[in-house]
DNA sequence: CTGAAAGCGCTTACAG
DNA sequence: CTGAAAGCGCTTACAG
């Protein structure tokens, strides 16, 4: 065996080299634009805002100029100019752990860069400490403050911020308010698809583990699975139903009493991926080959969903997507106010797929 | 049982209304805190970016208009003006799955968010698609790009991007080149650190498994702990050390070889978490307690990490803070640059931290 | 140590 | 449909 060394290696860089580099490469502007096409930088900027107003002729003839010179927005100048973007937008989230919140803030990040807003993340430290981090982000001037779960559902912090007169948008929440925007996808038709799917790959059997009662999707979930076992005329077991709390540790628990009962089922439909994962822990734990003896899926599509082997099936929440749509939706709508108009609250409901991976397969004879 | 209901429940917004909002909160210039401070505008820029150059009592003058305005710099304006933060940069990553991509995601978009510069993500598909994404990059006019694992080791990728006079930063390599910034902790020390921990907990029979051969940190990791065995004067034996690939399924099949071992090792060191909570799932089969039986640990703190049951002993890499250093480092690089200079690279090692959680404890008698 | 002027790259509002 | 002017909020470069 090698024997080990003292100092620690690689500490410093190694001495291998690539190559010199050339000058770095200048950028254009919307005038070099203009005076490549020989037209007035107006009209440049016309075209690439898409504008309506300017002739065909015109709008290929700058497109050809823009190619040419490679050339690409400056979102901060735009921004400085265009009140939309000056817009200052809070995460207020309180659950720093929670896999889906790098995605949202991924998402919500990336569209921010794209509009040039500024985003500025607040974290939440129990629910006492809600009135305190409010105060932080009205102090750092936000306009509007988006809600990930589990603070999407809680009327004190919405009511306390539009109280200040900030736009609020209520993230995942599966019970939105009427008159508080808010970007999420349907959970009952998430399960619902789930549970038919399980159904049309021959299980009949099928044992179904709860979430967290305190959460708003966990009741839409489950709803959504009996109503694809009742509209197949299947018989939901008391035994085959377990309670968990969307964490892995809590879908070690219910797995194991849902093995043991008297019946096995053929499949376990968990209300998330952390206990998906954990009940496939627990059938690897008992020689029950999955997918071979017994189905597992999840939902939500987080990270552990692809971590774990055999991969899970499961519902994919485009979590990223939502965290880029809040940013939009919410800018805009700060926008609407800026310019002294009132706009309607926004509801937008993304579209789940079900990711048919290697922890399914149709159900043993 | 309820009966299941056929609509979607909450498909539209429930009845329920929060406050009316009164008109949205007005921000300040660095004009009105001049105005309120009776001093020009230029002393309040130079208070606000610390310059030097300012008397104390027109500091604390203007400090207090600040505060009574509750004023925040503009950074998409700030941008505007100075060269630093205009830069465009890219990310180009090729393993979206991996649970470490969307923490430098994160560290990096809310940085380049702060400095109001440009972040473009980039995918590459394979090793083959390198050339077209960084073509794909050039079009984008990028003036950097910051690479993280695997392509933070590719000679080719960096011989592209450097031979078209950009900028490269390289992000979690453990194998530095001497000429190409980069971003890192120390995995050899990680490791020391982590079987000097297990030592400590009166272990000696300490099982290893090793990484994608492939990948940089792998042998530095391993030799890590060799060294640590070494200088406390323990063997390894060379059936407690298996053969992984930084997968979760690798590490079921190393941790299932490690169990068939005549003697069984009181702890496991795994190279990364993926691995380890595997290893913790096969304990769980086998009904070997953890950490009563058997310590399991890991390495990189990632999501996962928090997810298993009992939670992971393991070295936390301060990933976010790496990817917000990485967009720092390099635009700080790219302002030099289009400055007219030749910035030397930069190598920034960042401390690592052992997270001592539920899956480790003390050896058995 | 302090400030008035010019300008960053873009868009708004106003003329044609 | 097109463009010249003014200005967004800040910083650079130049005077005092």
């Amino acid at each position: 065996m090698k024997s080990p060394r003292k100092a620690r290696p690689a500490s410093g860089a190694e001495a291998t080299t690539v190559t010199a580099r050339p000058a770095p490469p200048r950028t254009s502007t919307i005038h070099d634009v203009a005076r490549h096409a020989g037209v007035g930088s107006m009209t440049v900027s016309r075209v690439i805002r898409g504008t309506a107003n300017v002739s065909p002729a015109m709008r290929e003839r700058v497109e050809a100029s823009v190619r040419a010179l490679n050339y690409q927005v400056n979102v901060a100048a735009r921004a400085t100019r265009s009140r939309a973007s000056a817009a200052r937008v809070g995460i207020l989230y309180s659950n720093p752990s929670a896999s889906y919140l790098s995605d949202i803030m991924m998402g919500g990040l990336e569209q921010s860069s794209k509009l040039a807003s500024h985003l500025i993340l607040e974290r939440c430290e129990g629910l006492a400490g809600q009135k305190q981090a409010v105060k932080r982000l009205l102090a750092a001037g936000v306009d509007g403050v988006i809600l990930p779960p589990p603070l999407c559902d809680s009327r004190q912090t919405i009511a306390m911020l539009r109280a200040e007169g900030v736009t609020v948008l209520a993230l995942a929440t599966a019970r939105p308010m009427v008159d508080v925007s808010s970007v999420r996808i349907d959970d009952f038709e998430g399960a619902l698809a789930m549970t038919r799917h399980l159904i049309a790959l021959g299980h009949r059997d099928i044992a179904f583990i709860k979430g967290d009662p305190q959460h708003t999707p966990t009741q839409l979930r489950y709803e959504g699975f009996l109503a694809g076992m009742a509209e197949a005329g299947l018989d939901v077991r008391p035994e085959w139903v377990a309670q968990g709390l969307f964490t892995y540790r809590s879908g070690l628990a219910a797995a194991e009493k849902l093995f043991e009962a008297r019946l096995r089922p053929s499949a376990i439909f968990a209300s998330n991926d952390d206990m998906a994962a954990a009940a496939l822990a627990v059938a690897h734990g008992r020689q029950i080959a999955v997918p071979r003896d017994l189905t597992v899926c999840g939902f939500d599509d987080t990270a552990v969903a692809t971590t774990v082997w055999p991969e899970l099936t499961t519902i994919h929440q485009p979590i990223a997507e939502m965290g880029r749509a809040a940013v939009s939706l919410i800018v805009e709508e700060i926008r609407a106010r800026k310019l002294g108009g009132d706009p309607a609250p926004v509801h937008h409901l993304l579209p789940f797929t079900l990711m048919d991976r290697a922890s399914s397969d149709a159900a043993p004879p």
